[in-house]
RNA sequence: GGGCGGUUAGCUCAGCUGGUCAGAGCGUCUCCUUUACACGGAGAAGGUCGGGGGUUCGAGCCCCUCACCGCCCACCA
């Protein structure tokens, strides 16, 4: 064959590969599975996280579609019925985060524009990026069905959030309350507590007198009770003091009140357990509309909370003299004011916990607002029972109890968000105050309490959790809530992918939604995978500028060189580092198969026609070696992807790919190919070996680096062993090989023959032979099988040692200090190879071997080991003894012990 | 305050249910531009698997404890 024809001919150029390979992908339609499936196929569909469409593809994207896009293409070959629906996520509150910094670089807001002004900048601002992600995912190779493609704001997404709304409504899951929430005073949205970010801070806790109310109902100037505060501005909407019911030092005064500085507001004096007596004064001021503790407290003891903050968190009308100010401003105000009137009476530095929002980091003020709850006492325990059962598997299996620890300790979600972008909640209001939720696109047509029309009812202004439409996305991709032939084919998905950080965000919410809406398990199984960090383990962010993008990184050496540098050396869930290295040694891979692959190619013996090659039929030993261990790797890989051991997959392909087909065999065959003695059909043989393992190691290859092996693999296609019409003519839906049977011979005489070839190289080494000369060897058999191994071998040991071999019988003297040990028998440079003998080698490697007898021997020694230990380990421990003491005899020096 | 993960060659990390498990890649040193590949080949050096106890015939692998590093959860003013 010509291999000047093929693209193989010239240098490796991932650029230039890639995009062809993925169009020849797309041509073929099989992304999309068949319309129906084969009989008997097994299903496998991956569940995707989709990325936020504001944001630009980063390395967690890489990874996720890495690892994502090897189950799908190892699946899609072993002729599963497979599906990946690729989609997007239009994340609410990141999207207006992103839209709002470029609306003001306009000198624009959202509320100068409107609603409805502000969104149609967002569908536009949409439309601009919605394709770019998904373009991002295919240069890293992702093979989803594109003519599934998804957005959670489509209109199927839509209509599935509306119609699961109202069955948790129906169910009894929704309800309405009041309620102190999260609020982010730039965001203008209340968030949930897992958006809230708790970030140890050092503040200050200020002690400030209240003074108690005198007999003339004026501040008593003598008599005060002292409170610690690290947040004094939130004294403006005190309502009361507390201290503990059995501090003595207050007992006094509980009962009577105090007055509130600026505002005079009397505030009684209350005692509640909650109160710890040893921290600060043992008195707190009660802000029931801004803190947690302080609202129950407040709830407890019948207290009217009173908001002192806007929604950007200045102080408002209830804040007398203050309204108006930030709150920072009215915090050091109010300090400084105390100060003057001589109230205050300290401040510490105090640790403490600060919370921020996820998005932009501004300091969370609880708030209290009307907000619309999913109650999930009775979801998250039919999601935890979920994963306690089996029939959703958490890998790796430790963040079960991550998971379980979360449901366990479930607070009710707030779902709704006071932002514009998302989905708009489906409940109506009447003029009456009743609300009525419908799944109805245009609302109700009627108030479902009081019968109202529909024309008086007006929409709830809220939106959605953005997590609330993903928590659907397994089925809403699939048609739910229409019972669709994909939804009864692909449905429960089998793995769901994702990172570990959001195992809560995400797939709680999945398993809770789904269970309680489809009646299934989303997925089999929950596959968590580590985070990406830059060099130095820090996290990857775009203000630390140390983000690698991955498509410059493909753009430079290529998406195959990314996902494998992705993927070797990592287990799941845990974090991994992506170094220069680590992508250097990709690529060097990928430029090392394609180089093989040219090799290959440009070696088929010439000269041979069909006809000629009816030769001896049996095998070479490097042919029956190479394919055994082909058989080995293939039975290996197979099961770590079946066991979700990516890591462990990419590695044992590699290293098969590199150290045994290229280093080895390729070497070996080279012999046989250019051996003037061997017959033409011989010949043949080891190059049609070559081409067939190297077809196979492309299969196994093909999961992790699909553009390079589908590109060789059409190179080669001419010269594949039985390839044919019947072949499929991609590798990506050519069938996962199957192993064949091992060659328990071939393997023991390669690695014997091989240890004979390493023996003589580092004795030339170490003897400081220039690497072209040619040593003479000599080797004295061990026995007559080691001989007439030898003697086969020969042809290939001389050339890979670059040796002129004389073999000698096992008694013949060895030269002192010369030998060297191997399982065939001793070897040593000879004297007219014109070394300088170094003595050590050959003593070096018997005293090696004799410590590790003289410890195995020890072993056998111990009658509790004998004993104790079960038979086939002793009997192993015994093979390993008499194979070493069989190494010493054959170096021939003795010991004097044995 | 709870919980989890990590601590294995200079660096980055694999080591499945305890018995060739002391490994890989990179880096280092030596040699080699031999007609697939110098993004390469050959050889070598390098670790008492964080410390200390314990279980076991036998422990990176199990138990206890300590020390760092990191993460998650958590309403204490």
């Amino acid at each position: 064959m010509a291999d000047k024809d093929t693209s193989l001919a010239s240098r490796y150029a991932p650029t230039s590969v890639e995009p062809r390979v993925y169009e020849r992908w797309l041509a073929s339609g099989a992304f999309t599975p068949a319309e129906e499936p084969t009989p008997g196929a097994v299903r496998f569909v991956i569940t995707m996280p989709p990325p936020n469409v504001t944001g630009s593809l980063h390395t967690g994207h890489a990874l996720f579609v890495t690892a994502e896009d090897i189950l799908i293409r190892y699946h899609r070959m072993r002729g599963d019925d497979t599906l990946w629906v690729p989609g997007v996520d239009h994340a609410s509150i990141a999207a207006q985060f992103v839209l709002d910094k470029l609306l003001a670089v306009e000198g624009l807001d959202r509320a100068s524009l409107g609603r409805e002004a502000y969104l149609d900048r967002m569908w536009a601002f949409m439309d601009e990026t919605r394709d770019r992600i998904s373009l991002q995912l295919r240069r890293l190779g992702a093979s989803a069905d594109w003519s599934r493609n998804r957005f959670t704001m489509d209109e199927g997404s839509a209509r599935a959030v509306r119609v699961a709304f109202k069955r948790l409504s129906d169910a009894g899951y929704v309800y309405r309350g009041e309620a102190l929430g999260n609020w982010c005073p730039r965001c203008r949205t209340t968030i949930s507590d897992l958006e809230n970010i708790h970030r140890d801070e050092v503040g200050t806790l200020w002690t400030i007198r209240y003074h108690l109310v005198g007999g003339d109902g004026a501040p008593d100037p003598e008599h005060w009770i002292s409170v610690a505060t690290t947040r004094p501005e939130t004294l403006l909407g005190d309502m009361a003091v507390a201290v503990h019911p059995e501090d003595e030092r207050y007992r006094d005064l509980v009962g009577r009140e105090a007055v509130l500085p600026f505002l005079g507001r009397r505030l009684p004096i209350i005692a509640d357990t909650a109160v710890d007596p040893t921290f600060g004064t043992g008195a707190v001021k009660i802000t029931p509309a801004h803190d947690p503790d302080d609202y129950e407290t407040g709830k407890r003891h019948g207290l009217t909370p009173i908001t002192i903050l806007d929604e950007e968190a200045r102080i408002n009308e209830a804040g007398g003299e203050f309204a108006g100010l930030d709150r920072f401003d009215a915090r050091q105000r109010i300090v400084e004011r105390l100060t003057a009137l001589g109230d205050l009476e300290g401040e510490v530095a105090h640790p403490m916990v600060v919370g921020h929002c996820e998005r932009c980091g501004t300091v969370i003020e609880p708030r209290l607002s009307v907000q619309w709850f999913i109650r999930t006492a009775d979801l998250a325990a039919r999601a935890l029972a979920s994963v306690r059962e089996g029939r959703t598997r958490i890998m790796p299996p430790r963040f079960e109890k991550v998971y379980a620890h979360w449901m366990e300790n479930i607070r009710d979600w707030a779902v709704g968000r006071q932002l514009w972008w998302g989905h708009r909640i489906p409940a109506w209001f009447c003029p009456d105050g009743h609300f009525t939720i419908s799944d109805e696109a245009d609302g109700p047509s009627a108030c479902e309490t009081c019968g109202r029309t529909a024309t008086e009812l007006t929409q709830e202004t809220d939106i959605f959790d953005t997590w609330f439409s993903s928590g659907l996305w397994p089925f809403s991709t699939l048609g739910w809530p229409d019972d669709t032939p994909d939804l009864r084919r692909f449905y429960p998905t089998s793995v769901m992918e994702t990172g570990y950080d959001i195992l809560f965000f995400w797939v709680a919410r999945m398993m809770m939604l789904g269970l309680f809406l489809t009646d299934a398990e989303p997925f089999r199984t929950v596959f968590l995978h580590g985070l990406v960090r830059a060099e130095g383990g820090v996290k990857m962010s775009k203000t630390k500028g140390n983000v690698t993008d991955p498509v410059e990184l493909i753009d430079e050496i290529g998406a195959d060189a990314v996902r494998l540098a992705l993927t070797s050396g990592t287990s799941a869930g845990n974090d991994q580092r992506l170094t220069m290295a680590k992508l250097d040694g990709a690529r060097n891979f990928a430029n090392k198969l394609w180089n093989a692959a040219r090799f290959v190619l440009g070696s088929e013996p010439i000269g041979d026609s069909a006809e000629e090659q009816s030769g001896p039929a049996g095998a070479s030993m490097p042919e029956r070696w190479i394919r055994s261990r082909l058989a080995a790797i293939t039975a290996d890989t197979t099961q770590r992807l079946d066991r979700l051991d990516l890591g462990g997959y990419a590695a044992a392909a590699t290293e098969f790919a590199w150290n045994d087909f290229c280093d080895w065999y390729l070497e070996l065959a080279k012999i046989e190919m250019r051996d003037p003695g061997a017959s033409s059909a011989a010949r043949s043989r080891s190059w049609q070996t070559a081409v067939d393992v190297l077809a196979d190691t492309l299969r196994l290859l093909h999961p992790v680096m699909p553009f390079v092996t589908e590109e060789i693999w059409s190179a080669i296609a001419p010269a594949r062993q039985g390839a044919g019409a019947a072949e499929p003519d991609l590798l990506m839906t050519s069938p996962w090989p199957t192993a064949g049977p091992r060659d328990a011979a071939a393997e023991a005489e390669f690695t014997s023959l091989a240890e004979v070839i390493r023996t003589t190289r580092t004795l030339r080494t170490e003897a400081g032979i220039p690497a072209g000369a040619i040593v003479e060897l000599h080797i004295a058999a061990a026995s007559t099988t080691a001989r007439a191994a030898l003697e086969d071998g020969v042809r290939y040991l001389e050339p890979m040692a670059r040796a002129r071999t004389e073999l000698l019988p096992a008694d013949a003297p060895i030269p002192d200090g010369r030998g060297a040990a191997t399982a065939l028998g001793a070897v040593w440079l000879g004297d007219a190879s014109e070394v300088a003998p170094t003595a050590a080698a050959g003593t070096d490697r018997e005293a090696e071997l004799r410590v590790q007898r003289d410890r195995v021997r020890a072993l056998l020694a111990d009658a509790a080991f004998l004993e104790r230990a079960p038979a086939a380990v002793v009997d192993r421990e015994r093979v390993r003894l008499a194979d070493l003491e069989e190494r010493l005899r054959q170096i021939g020096t003795g010991d004097g012990s044995g």
